[in-house]
DNA sequence: GCCACTGTATCGCAGTATCGATACAGTGAA
DNA sequence: TTCACTGTATCGATACTGCGATACAGTGGC
């Protein structure tokens, strides 16, 4: 089994665990830090290693299986599937593109001119900027 | 008391009652529909009329209160407050601005460059303009 | 076959949120 | 003061969610 750095959990935010384990494998995939067809920890290494329920990487496990960037096998162990990687960044996308859909719709739905909104997106893209530098 | 068209309230959807209420409200005083110092129906006469439960109705009261969008008086009534329907405006601003960030902050999380992005912000804009065509 | 490892299914507990029933409290006109 | 109207506070039923304990089931090396 390969030598993975350990996940940073936060069992007292209000993001549930399971999901703070997808989110982060999730992002490990997608950045290629975990390649396809890696063996992951077993659900059980992973709970006893931040010492919560075998379940819950189970059901962190199951989420990813959904998207397809896992394949499991009983018996035998949980893998990164072979197009995760690709998968991983267009699920990404996708997750981008539902957040400016929703973020549209709102402007619409009040009558807020597009140009204004162009004009929001801008500002805000700049105050990114500015934070990240 | 005025005459207001009823509301459109879904008992079986996921989002709570009096998160509807708080948001159809919100729109009608954004849209000055529902203009300041108009006097709303009771807790008691909006939650008959719909067949919910009084504290339902005053929980949306609360909300909308606590953003100042109402002022309420005990024994009197419910009123728009003075400043609503611009403060409606800069809080429904404030939405779409708080979308925005979370949307730039997910692109940037996971690496999308700034053009790639400005481009799906372009695409879904164009996308819902043809879909409201 | 045996055994030690995989993932999975079932159950129950605890925390939380929504909403209703009901009782409490303030206001103002008669 | 009285009464009919306002909003408010309290309590409980119900549903849902996250997650743990525990038992079940498949796989492969010995």
């Amino acid at each position: 089994m390969n030598r993975h750095s350990r996940l940073h959990l936060e069992p007292a935010s209000p993001i549930p665990i399971y999901l703070q384990i997808a989110e982060q494998l999730r992002h490990r995939i997608a950045a290629g830090t975990l390649l396809p067809d890696t063996e992951l920890p077993s659900v059980r290494a992973l709970a006893s290693e931040h010492l919560i329920n075998p379940n819950t990487v189970a059901r962190a496990y199951l989420e990813l299986e959904r998207e397809g960037l896992l394949s499991k096998r009983r018996g035998t162990g949980t893998y990164v599937s072979t197009s995760a990687t690709k998968l991983a960044a267009t699920y990404r996308v996708q997750a981008v593109r539902d957040l400016l859909d929703k973020t549209i719709a709102a402007a619409a739905e009040f009558g807020l001119p597009r140009k204004q909104l162009r004009q929001l997106f801008e500002d805000r893209l700049s105050a990114a900027k500015e934070k990240s530098a």
